[in-house]
Formats: structure tokens, sequence, C-alpha cells
DNA sequence: GAATCCGGTGCAAGCGCTTACATCGCCCCA
DNA sequence: TGGGGCGATGTAAGCGCTTGCACCGGATTC
């Protein structure tokens, strides 16, 4: 359509080489120029720049890492991009990172250990100067890996301040023991678990460990407890739930290990004529915007991802930086009563100081 | 705690250098065992496998995009990762480009055109060898940049024979005429529309013009269409239709230009103790599994996500590795009638076809 | 007026890798 | 038994950038 006038059809792309030309300076006053502009005589710096955008050149990261030795670049690690659980926290970090300078880098492992191994050596090989990481649990060899590399990593969405890496997190299973409780005391005794793969995944461990510990605590029989372990997904959430009901001694509530299993199950619950509350109730974990979208509203565990992701930011740009000993953040995740738990049927009537919401903070 | 005995407290990552004085070899040698193995005598080969392992030997990405000149590394823009919309299919394409030896990179732009461009300079920088972006509109200047560099872009998400770029998707603007076909054929002839920003984005722009178009077509005024215009987001689509509903001619019908906004929009309805569709049909666009976990059920179109993102890294991979002139493949949407959607209120109680789902294939 | 200082620049040495091209044995055929 | 061919390997020249160091000339100082 509109051939543009250019000089020529040059089909190579510009160096700083040909920027350093066409400003009629050396390489380094260009590289100066672009990196640190107050260290170069402001008439060249415009010179310079003109050349820039004459050339619409844009500087070859590849070399610039390589020469510097530094990248300014974080990569960041997350179980799945398939649901908006990671995004929110990750949208945080990125902002965060960006404050402090740093470009972010991010890669999903699909819940794969195998995976996320050939992921940060895929992230390091581009030059990331540090990791965020989701979860404790991971194979020895990596740490050793980017310790070698002098590489710092952070953890999230997990606390442990005794683990190998620091982490900026909240406590699983606190959290979930937490609502596992609060369920028991409303007269729930048969409980049930949806949940997530647990090996591998010690998020979905340690929620697991936490409604066990509130049944012990409350002398129900730990080993009571049902756990059905599916991969995520809405559908998977429904079938497990199915799975629950079609036993003999059908649970009154069933807690899911996160908001997208919880909406599954109260979808296929809807579709099996079971009333939630009423004859059953379902709590998730993440506190995802879907919870607030479903019906009945999930009662959930709410992660606090925009603050976790601004402080990991600041932490991981600091061990990047300064090679800060790291500092581990315990941050609090609590508890949404909304409308899905409430007291099973038989103890409906009773004092109902705890529906619906009563306990909302 | 466990000090392995480590030759050597080393904090240095180890080189190809290394890797082949262990190996008693060139460095051109380790080269090909690691690039072309069947290049190398069998022997050799074990030996440099050997000694990288032994090193915890991980190339150097920016060296190596520098000496070849070519990374296999395909980067892909996508507006936002906060929602599931675009993560489906970027999940197939993601699939098919390792099908294919690529590495797929991820930005996203928030919606935003200087970001987006900004995010394209940083993936060429980067070294991408070809770009996969959403939507047709965005900056002349960026076509020209990508030109000048060789470097190959393909659309997705919608579809534009005779756009700058290649693309891999479908026509938003017939997909949403269809549906408002649909809903005008059920006798509504109030009909309103949420809908994402249109500047910058081809797609928001191109359903809302199907819209008109049906209306148009169906003798109705097409000015009449108000239209509410706001960012992504639940709580949005929720505003947006309290907004509508405030209005001295309420619609009959709300057209929402995504899923997430008829959720939200869905979600207000219920909180203003409106009936769907009995007192409001409400509609979405691109069937995310959030749709069908709506109460009630969303009736939407169908973007064929994971086809589309498979097509787009077939594609995408041939233009890149033969420098092949770009196919462009348009893919089809189609409805997916659920109970959203259903005749207005006045003229229920006549012939049922529409409802609730006699339409569904 | 000479010595000193200093902001602004250029020179050139790599950073870690790939890949023509050269080299070296060894096997095979005449 | 000598020469050609060929598979396996080594040599070395960059790829595009940053940065320590040297250099230069004008302003400042005594």
């Amino acid at each position: 359509m509109d051939r543009a006038p250019t000089d020529a059809p040059r089909l190579t792309t510009p160096t700083l080489q040909d920027v350093a030309a066409r400003a009629g300076v050396s390489t380094a006053t260009v590289s100066r120029a672009l990196n640190f502009p107050d260290r170069v005589a402001a008439a060249t710096r415009d010179r310079v720049m003109q050349a820039v955008a004459d050339l619409g050149y844009s500087p070859n990261f590849g070399a610039r890492a390589m020469a510097a030795r530094r990248t300014n670049t974080i990569g960041a690690i997350i179980p799945t991009m398939e649901n908006a659980i990671f995004a929110r926290g990750l949208q945080a970090f990125q902002d965060g990172l960006r404050a402090e300078g740093f470009t972010l880098l991010v890669a999903s492992s699909a819940y794969s250990a195998a995976e996320e191994e050939e992921q940060i050596r895929t992230l390091v090989a581009r030059g990331a100067d540090g990791l965020l990481l989701i979860g404790h649990e991971r194979d020895r060899r990596i740490r050793d890996f980017l310790d070698a590399r002098g590489i710092p990593a952070l953890v999230t969405w997990a606390f442990d301040a005794n683990a190998a890496h620091p982490s900026v997190g909240f406590d699983n299973r606190a959290a979930m023991r937490t609502l596992a409780d609060r369920a028991i005391e409303m007269g729930h005794s048969r409980l049930a678990m949806i949940s997530a793969d647990t090996v591998g995944n010690d998020r979905a461990a340690e929620r697991v460990a936490g409604v066990r510990k509130a049944m012990a605590a409350a002398g129900l029989d730990a080993a009571d407890l049902t756990v059905i372990v599916t991969p995520y997904g809405i559908d998977n959430g429904g079938r497990a739930l199915a799975q629950l009901m079609a036993r003999d001694r059908a649970p009154t509530v069933v807690l899911c290990g996160n908001d997208v299993l919880a909406v599954g199950a109260l979808r296929q619950a809807r579709l099996m004529g079971l009333d939630v509350p009423g004859d059953l109730s379902i709590t998730g974990f993440d506190d995802i915007e879907l919870a607030q979208v479903a019906v009945p509203e999930l009662t959930t565990v709410h992660v606090p991802h925009r603050k976790m992701g601004a402080e990991a930011a600041r932490v991981l740009a600091r061990m990047v930086r300064d090679g800060a000993p790291a500092e581990a953040v315990k941050l609090p995740a609590d508890l949404r009563m909304r409308a899905s738990l409430a007291p099973p049927r038989a103890r409906r009537g009773g004092p109902r100081m705890w529906w619906p919401g009563a306990s909302r903070r």
C-alpha cells in the first residue's frame, strides 16, 4: 500500500555500532548514553538518542546480559496459568518488581516437579538474577544448582521459617485448621476433603494435615477423614463430590483444597438436587473472584495475594541487589465466612450464632 | 546443616570451556555433542555428557542466541493473565510449539497499547524468532519494527484476511451478530451491551458492530443500542448492569462482550432481585469454564481456544522455520445456548421453541 | 604561568557460545 | 602399498554489548 520512502530496504537489525556511526561517537558512548544518561554530555546524548530513534534501534538483550553479567530479570514459576489463583498475586509481584527496576519472566510447571526443574533451568539460562517459586517441596538438586550459581530464590504461597529457601507466605495448615475448627464447632462431625494431589505439593499436603489436626483436637478420629485426590479443574471437583456422596456414610461438610474444586463441587451438588448449605456444606480455599460469584457464595480462606506478591517483590529485589540475607515474612490468611458453610441439618434451629456470617469480622 | 563434601566451593557458573576441559575435548565438540549428538562419536558424547552432569552445566541462552542468531523461541503477548480467557488457548499454543521444538515466552499488556509495544520490543530484544499477537489493531510503527527485523507475527483471536499480519482466528462480528439475531428472533427489541473498551481492541469493537448489524437487519434502530464500556472484571460487569437497569427504558436483554462481564452482570441481577432469564436475559462471549458454573448457566459464544492455539502454533512455526508465506485460518465460533437467554416476559407462553436449549445442537 | 583536576570520550578486552574451515587418522579400493 | 574419501575433532573468528583504563583539553588553583 503505502511504501514509505525509507532510506534503504535494510533488513538487518541495527546494532550499537550502527547507532554509534550515525551519531559520530564510539560504541562506548552510546552504551553510556543509554544506560547512564548523566555521564554523557547533553549534546552528545541528544545526538545519540536521535540516531537511536532514526534507526529504530533496540538493544540485544542477550549481548547485554553477557557483557554486563546481570539482567535485572526475575523469573517466576507457577504451577498453572489455567486459572486465576496465581494470577493476581503475580500481578502484584510484577508491579512491585517494576518499581524496583526488574523485569519479570513467568513460566508454568503444570504442577509437575520435572517440568518445574526444567523451567528453572530455562529461566536461569535466560539470565534470571533471582527466582520466585511456589511452595517449599522440591528436589535437593535444584537448591544445589541455584546455590552454585549464587542465584537467590524466594518461596511464596507457603511459609516455613526453617526451609531451604526463605519464604513470604502464610501457614497453609493453620489456615485450613481454623476453617475445619469452625466447621466442627458448628456441629459437623462427618467431614470429607477434596484435595489437589499432595505429592510434590506441600500446600495441599499441609491443608489436609490442618483438617486432620482439627479433627484430632476435637476428639474425632482423623483416620475417618475421607480425602479424594484429584487434579485441578471444576469438573474434577464435581466428580469428586459425586464419589463422596455415593459412599454409605456421606459427609455433612466437604472441605475443598481450593476454590476451583469447591465451585465444581457446588455445581455438582446442585445437579444432584442437594441444597447447600442445607443438605451439605462446602468450603474452598484461596478466595478468588469465583468464590463470590458462586451460588451460594463460598465460605473460604482468604489468601493475601496482593500483599504476598508485593512483599515478595520487595524481599527478592533486596536479595538480588544487596545479596541481602532473606527475611522470611509470614502473612495472615483468614477466613471468609459466607453462605456455603452452615451447621448440619440436624443441628439447625439451635443457637444460630454461626450463621450466616455472624463471625465475619 | 548438611555440608555435602563437594570438590571445591566454586561459586561460578560452569561454562562450555569447563565442560570441554573436563571431558578433554574442544568447546566445538561439546557444542556439537549438545546440539547435534549424532555428529559426535558415541564415546566422546558420553564423556561430554558425563562432564555436563558432573559440573551441573547449563548453557547460557544469551550467548547461544548471539552466536547462533536464532533462539527457537516464540513470544506471545496477551492482554491479561488475570483470568482464564487466554490461558487455555495459550496452553494449546505452547503444547503445539513444544512439539515443533520451540519455547514460548509470555508477556501481558494489561490491555494497553503502549505496554504491548514495550513488551513486543522486550520479547524481540530477548530473541523471539516469531510473535503471537492478539487482535489486529495496533500502531503502524510496530509492523515496521517487526518487518525491518524480519520477525514474523501472527494474529489470533480475530480474523481478517486483509490485515497487515496473517491471522488464525474467528470472526468476532459475525459471531456476535448470530447471537444478537437469536435474541431478536426470540422477541427482544430492547437490547443493551456491556462491552470492554473498544479503543485499541478490535475484538470488542467488532462485537459491538455485530449487534448493531443484527439490529439494523431486523429493522430496529441501531442507534438505540445502549453500550456501557467498562474495563475487565466481574465487579465492573455488575456495576454496568446496575447502570443499565437504572435507565427509564431498561433493556430486556443484555449482551456482554465477554463471559467475565456477563457473570458479573448475572450476579448483580441476582442481588437486585431480578430473575434471569425471566425478567432479563444476559449473554456472554468466550465460553470459559465460568460460563457453565454460573447460575443460571450462561448463553454465550464458544471460542475454539484449543484449536486456535494449536493451529496458531503450526502456522507460526512454519512461518519462522521456512519463512513460509502465512496462511490465514478462519475458525468457526458458534453459539452455546444455555439458560440465561430466553424470550422476554411479555412474549412468554407463545411458541417456546427457543426455550430452554431447544436449539442446542 | 605551571600544576592539578575532572568531566567527557575512545580503546579494546572480553562475556559464553556456534560454526566455517582446516586438520587428522583410518579404512577402503585399486 | 599408496592415495582418496570421509567421519571425528580442533582452531579461531565473530555475535552485540559493557566497562576498566587511558587520554584529552579546558577550568581551577596556587
